[in-house]
DNA sequence: ATCTATTTATAAGG
DNA sequence: TCCTTATAAATAGAT
């Protein structure tokens, strides 16, 4: 349809195939908005130029999104689906996840614990005895660690007080040794992080 | 084109409407291959026939797929992306719980517990020993229980082998006792669950 | 873009 | 659905 008839092959020539490919995508397009006038059809059409450039037409009385699950339905093909589907195996998989330790948190917090069988109460027993322990040895630990830190602190002190008492016998002045003390940080004062920790143990 | 004009509106005899969806549905799908040939370019054509039926040409050189992909992105428009745009958000969600659980399982076991501060430790410490009383009155509340079903299982019994007895001596046979006795299921004979667990609150 | 000769699509009818 | 054919529409090539 032209001046003269045309192979049905790439047009070599990149100025004609550009002219050509703008005059044929409005072509389609009318074609496209034709039937879906004459003929109750749903159309969608979507091309892109070898530049990139995209046109589309999609009938109004749809959307593309529900051309394409009619796609799906009918064709059977997957399109975004697989995707899809793997998202919600995530899910599926993350909430079971979340649902078995939900219950074994509950469990640990004495919880729900009616329904444990005798076997499923010892573990249960034992993994909070075992808890318990940890905890109290870390406890034991920080003591160790602060009070020994403590110790160092208060020989230091002491030494530092008799420099200053030496000081202040020479000099007759008396105010330096309260200014320290209110200077002194809370955490270097002598004094246990738990006292009487380990009666319990 | 054709013996006569048609003007571009619903072709209201049906028969007529469905001859020329076929003839049109076939023209554009010719012009769509014939596009693509000639003009490298890309098409996605889907249509629907008021009838259901379903008629598509997708350009060899591409997927549907990879069309809609490149649609998304030059357009803008979502198309399947909210659906699984909130997907995603419910896998982090649910992800992020699954952490605080977990963080908070393995606390509670003793695990990683060096990064608690003190407070933390006492809430720990606290959780546990709540935990390990529920256990503990659990277990008696059940020790209570089989001890009383099994007293009274044990007057059952011992009513039983009383009337044995008495019908023995009549009869003058003794091969029952040691029946009965092996025929009596484990869960009935008497013995403590768990013994001394009082001694251990 | 616009023109126009020519090809192509298709409406109507069978 | 396919065939025919008159005619409308699309478009290749030129400007």
């Amino acid at each position: 349809m032209g001046r003269g008839k045309i192979e049905i092959k790439r047009i070599e020539n990149s100025s004609n195939r550009q002219v050509t490919y703008s005059k044929r995508k409005n072509g389609i397009l009318k074609k496209a908005k034709e039937i879906t006038v004459l003929c109750d059809a749903q159309v969608s059409l979507i091309i892109f130029a070898a530049s990139g450039k995209m046109h589309d037409y999609i009938s109004p009385s749809t959307t593309l999104i529900d051309i394409l699950e009619r796609y799906h339905k009918t064709s059977g093909k997957r399109l975004w689906d697989a995707k899809h589907e793997n998202l919600n195996g995530e899910i599926e998989r993350l909430k079971k996840e979340n649902d078995s330790m939900q219950i074994e948190l509950r469990h640990l917090k004495g919880e729900d614990i009616n329904s444990l069988n005798y076997k499923e109460l010892m573990a249960l027993e034992d993994a909070l005895e075992t808890g318990l322990m940890d905890v109290y040895r870390m406890f034991r630990r920080n003591d160790k660690i602060l009070e020994e830190e403590n110790r160092e602190l208060n020989f230091l002190w002491q030494q530092r007080l008799a420099v200053e008492g030496a000081r202040e016998v020479e000099n007759g002045f008396d105010q330096s040794v309260r200014d320290y003390n209110s200077q002194m940080p809370f955490a270097f004062r002598v004094q246990p992080m738990q006292p009487n920790l380990q009666e319990r143990i």
